[in-house]
DNA sequence: CTCTCTGCAAAGCATTTGCACATTG
DNA sequence: CAATGTGCAAATGCTTTGCAGAGAG
């Protein structure tokens, strides 16, 4: 029997089996957060050698329909993967590409407030933003 | 001599050549927003049939960098490219895809709030608020 | 024992790039 | 005329998928 404590009772709850690489995709996710999928693959394979990236996507896919997990994209770059906590925002370093979460409390309110104003319903919201890290700057001034 | 009027003129006040695929570009993007590279491929091949794709790609990657065009991400499709006429968020459906331009003054303020809390400079932000438009969820209740 | 999941490898898209020729200024 | 831009096609990078065998319940 697997560990089922923790984040993996929602994929027991689900029609989903409980595997082997999934429990570790998810210990994966809990350790470190805005994982690319290659990435995730690294640490899984740490101590499940075979596993193949084909899986780590089949997966990523199945925890997001669930909601255990939460995918970011951000221009151009591979997607993202973290363990879905709470709600939050991303502040991202266009330098080197850092991903740090923040909280805005009141931005799903003016978002839902400006989609139903256009008939939306079923709302989410998602604010990305953008600048040169404390450490990207810095950098930058020695150059 | 090609028009230089309107946007093009941004162009011709760069170090780029104002050719005649960069206005026919520039003139597509000007009629319509949300634009994949394939859409705007289709929209100049119209007056312009042997144009290639490598070109609105490296011709968009150049407005980009001017300053002249916007480019806008999410989950998983085609990038989409407008003219960057104002600073502005977006509205998206998530069953038919369409994406509508909103104005939220007061975002990028709270962004930059955010953003220096934690040492970012150079502070820009994006708000995509999803939810199903009021077209796709009257097609819902139908069936 | 049945049904789902996995590894593998090939396929799929969107996007980028090298190169020889065409065009711009 | 020199430098830059273009078309073509091949290459890339991320992600998805078909299939036959392995594993979960």
């Amino acid at each position: 029997m697997l560990d089922t404590k923790g984040v993996d009772a929602g994929l027991l709850q689900s029609r989903y089996r409980l595997t082997k690489q999934r429990a570790a995709i998810l210990r994966a996710l809990q350790d470190g957060r805005h994982l690319s999928a290659e990435a995730i693959l690294e640490r899984v394979r740490v101590e499940m050698p075979g596993v193949s990236l084909g899986t780590i996507y089949r997966t990523l896919d199945i925890l997001r329909s669930i909601g255990l997990v939460q995918i970011f994209t951000h221009a151009g770059a591979a997607a993202k993967y973290e363990a879905a906590l709470d709600k939050h925002h991303h502040l991202v370093c266009t330098a080197c590409g850092d991903v740090v979460n923040v909280h805005i409390n009141d931005a799903l309110a003016v978002a839902q407030g400006v989609a139903s104003d256009h008939g939306f319903v079923d709302v989410d919201c998602a604010l990305v933003i953008s600048g040169r890290c404390a450490v990207c700057s810095a950098a930058a001034l020695e150059a």
